[in-house]
Parts: C-alpha cells; sequence; structure tokens
DNA sequence: GGAATATTTCGAAGAAATTTCGGTTTGAGT
DNA sequence: ACTCAAACCGAAATTTCTTCGAAATATTCC
C-alpha cells in the first residue's frame, strides 16, 4: 500500500515527513481529468456546458431521473451532441465530480501549508469538507448522495479520488498516533472512520434538510468536538 | 435509576420512561407494510417471490441498472404481472427495504428488553446494526448504498422507517444525557451523527470492500469506542 | 484568400427498457 | 358446476438512451 510507504519513510528527522504530505496532496490534487483533450475552443466552452447543465440537473432530479436530453438542453446542444462527449450519462455522472474534488484537495494544500501541527491540518480538513459541501451544494448533492456511496464507483477515475479522501485523513490519523495524541491502542483505519463518518453524516442530513441551518458552524463544531474527544481517548488510555 | 428496578419492572408495570420506550419501539416495528392486501394466497406468494427476487437482482446489479424483466423472471413471473403489484421500478426498490427495517426494530425490541441500562441499550443498538447488516448483506448493500442517502425518499413510507433509525438513537442519548454520562454541553444530534456516522461508515465501508473482514468484531469495537469516548467527554467537561 | 482537412454538431433512425392494455386463465365462494 | 373477481400474460405503446451518416463549422496548408 502506497499510503504505508509514505508515513512509514520517515524517522525523527523532520523534511522527509513534509515531503510525504506535500507529495501526497500534489498528487490527489492531479489526477488527470480527461484522456481526451478538445482542440477547439468552441468544443471546451461546449464541454463546460454540459457540466454545468448536467450538475444542475443531477442534483434538481437525481441520476437515474435525469433525462439526457435534459441535460443536452441546459447546455444549449443535442442530446446527440452529448454523446461526442461522454458515452453514456453514467460516465458522465462519475466524470462531473472529480473537477471539483481536485478543486477542494489544491485548495485544501494550500490553507494546511499555514497550519503547523497536525492536528490543525486535520481539523481544517474536517472544517473544509463541510464548508466546501456547503458552498458547493448542488455537487456535494450529487457526491454525498449518489456518487460516494455507490456500489458502482469501484474502478473508475473517481475511485481514486474518493480514496484520496479517505488518504488524507489516515496519513493525518498516523501522524497524530506517532505524536502520541490519538491512541496507539485503536485501529487507524476504525479512527478514519469516525471522523469521516461524523463529519459525513452531518454533512448529509444537512443536504436532505438542510439542518443544521448553518453547516459551516455546526462542522466546525463537530470537527472540534471529534478531534477533542480522540486527544481525550488517548489521555485516558496512557 | 437503579439497575435492579428496572429489570425486575414488567411491561404492564412499567414506570413512565419505559413506557415511552416500549411505546416508540411499538410503533416503529409495526408501521403499515402495504396499503393493499393481497387476496389469493397464490398472490402472497408471488408478491414474496418479486420481493425475493427483486433484492437479488437490485444487490447484484444496483437499483437503475436492474430490468423489471429480470426481477420478473428471477419471481417466476411476467414483467407485466410485477406491475399489478408495484407501480414502479423505483416503488419497488422503496418498498423493498420496509419489512427489514421492520424486522431490525422487532428483534432489537426484543433484545432491549434483556437490557437493563441505557448504555447496555444504546451498545446493542449499535451492535446489532453492524450486524444485522452483516447478516442480511443483499439488504444492506441495497439499503446502505442506494436508498438511505437518496434523496428521493422524503416523503415515502420508507422516510418514516429511516427516521425511527434516528428516533431510537435520539431517545436513548437525551436518556444518556439525563443519566449525566453524555455531556449535557453538546447538542444531542451532533451526538446522534456521531453515532451513526461512526457506525455507518463502518458498514459501508464492509459492504463495498468487505473490510474489516469481521463486521461483528470490528462493530462491537467501533460501538463500544463510541460510547466510552463519550463518557470520557461528559467527565472530562463535567 | 481559398481549397483541403479535421472537428464539431445535429436530426433521424435504431435499440433497449419501461409501462399500459385487452383479453385469458385461475381460484375462492356459493 | 357456476360466477365473478383476482391474477396473469403477450403484444403493443411509450419513453428514454444511443448510434450513425450527413451537414455545418473551424483549422491548416498552400
Amino acid at each position: 500500500m502506497p499510503v504505508k510507504d509514505v508515513i512509514a519513510a520517515q524517522p525523527s528527522l523532520a523534511p522527509e515527513s513534509d515531503n510525504g504530505w506535500d507529495r501526497l496532496l500534489e498528487e490527489i490534487s492531479h489526477r488527470p481529468k480527461r484522456a481526451t483533450e478538445r482542440k477547439q475552443d468552441r468544443s471546451k466552452r461546449t464541454e463546460q456546458q454540459i457540466l454545468t447543465g448536467a450538475l444542475r440537473v443531477f442534483a434538481r432530479d437525481g441520476i437515474s431521473r435525469s433525462r439526457i436530453a435534459d441535460i443536452a438542453a441546459e447546455a444549449g446542444i443535442s442530446a446527440s451532441t452529448l454523446y461526442e462527449y461522454y458515452k453514456s450519462k453514467e460516465d458522465l455522472a462519475y466524470d462531473l465530480p472529480l473537477a471539483h474534488l481536485a478543486e477542494f484537495f489544491e485548495g485544501y494544500h494550500i490553507a494546511a501549508a499555514t497550519k503547523g501541527t497536525t492536528r490543525e491540518k486535520l481539523l481544517l480538513y474536517l472544517v473544509m469538507s463541510a464548508d466546501y459541501a456547503r458552498e458547493h451544494a448542488e455537487w456535494a448533492r450529487l457526491f454525498y448522495l449518489e456518487i460516494w456511496p455507490s456500489v458502482f464507483v469501484t474502478d473508475t477515475d473517481l475511485h481514486h479520488s474518493i480514496n484520496d479522501f479517505t488518504r488524507v485523513l489516515l496519513f493525518l490519523v498516523n501522524e497524530a498516533i506517532e505524536e502520541g495524541w490519538i491512541s496507539r491502542e485503536r485501529n487507524p483505519y476504525e479512527t478514519v472512520a469516525l471522523l469521516t463518518g461524523g463529519i459525513n453524516q452531518l454533512i448529509i442530513t444537512w443536504l436532505l434538510y438542510r439542518k443544521p441551518k448553518n453547516l459551516t458552524k455546526s462542522g466546525t463544531e463537530m470537527a472540534e468536538r471529534l478531534i477533542s474527544v480522540l486527544e481525550i481517548e488517548a489521555r485516558a488510555a496512557g
């Protein structure tokens, strides 16, 4: 497993670990987006219009109820033209989140650079996840409610990006264990599940019911609580 | 309240709080399943065969890729007959989890009766959730990966049953707050999100990757950890 | 600038799946 | 055995997805 190697490759001397961190973030914010590049400018515009329209329609109707014709209309093209860009509706749906994920990772990479400690980085990650969902609600609806849990995402580019989301957390959790403020007794994967689960559940509830009203505030609260709870746990155990 | 009293208490003589508990569990394990009752025996058998076949096909192919024809074939009937039972594929998919959910709640109701403390009840609930998913993996695949997160479950019978899942947790969390071992400082809904999220994330990961290998064991570990962490938090705060 | 070439677009036809409909079969009650 | 509603099915209609060949638009090269 690449993550373990990256993490293992650092004794007590510092620079190596930052290197691993940067390489991880670098890698995940630059996953190749599409195999085929569009040649003409008009085509690039069309591609963008498809993505925008599709996001709109998917978020409104859900993937399975959405009709290609509606998406095409929203993008101002004919349905058959859409097939020049994506080989099926499913293909389009699974490609859609990639750009946003990359954007999120990139934004996080920059923001995290100002944070010195692992704890701050972890907190930022959780808080930014919730906040990104709030800022891009249509995308989040598609991503958290339809795509993330989907069985069929395995063996796609998207699958890697979703795993990246976990990899970052795992990196930070392992570092925290190293630093001694997350319990060594606990399986790191379990800790990651706890963190991811807590934040995601909050996001999902917000997407479905717009409750809690202020997702940024609740996300921050939840994130701080999760981390502090892990700290207390480690102290109680150690 | 003393553990002995609770254990000794019979349902008919139960104190006020147990009454609320029993009524809640009673209510949620007896939500009306279908509006229309089938008249003939053969029809009841057919209905059962449709449900079994649909579960099989949905779990294998996912809802959107599943074909009515396949489900009908699996049930040994023609596609058009299926429409005598369900008005659409979606309708069928949303009806499917109901019976299992009721079964789970019923099983939990019985098992919880042997548990005296709120803490034990809560632990049991989380553990049983994970274990029920393991025992009914096809159902769980459909429920956790496709239906629960779906935007379109709102305004359906299923929606109530899903909410019930949270209501039980909320009841127990509030009781725990009353008893003083979950922090009063924290929003109960947030605590519920933390608990649900942690367990669900574990279940989802298992459904997708069969990791952790032993879901019962990991579920128990996670459940114990979640609860103990909340206890420590409350002690640290109080 | 204009012919040659490549890319992009679209309407119409083809495929695939869902859903409806009319009529036949089956079974419960008498 | 007869009656009638319930259950069932094949065929057709409908809806939506997808393919294809030709037309339109952009780019390249002389």
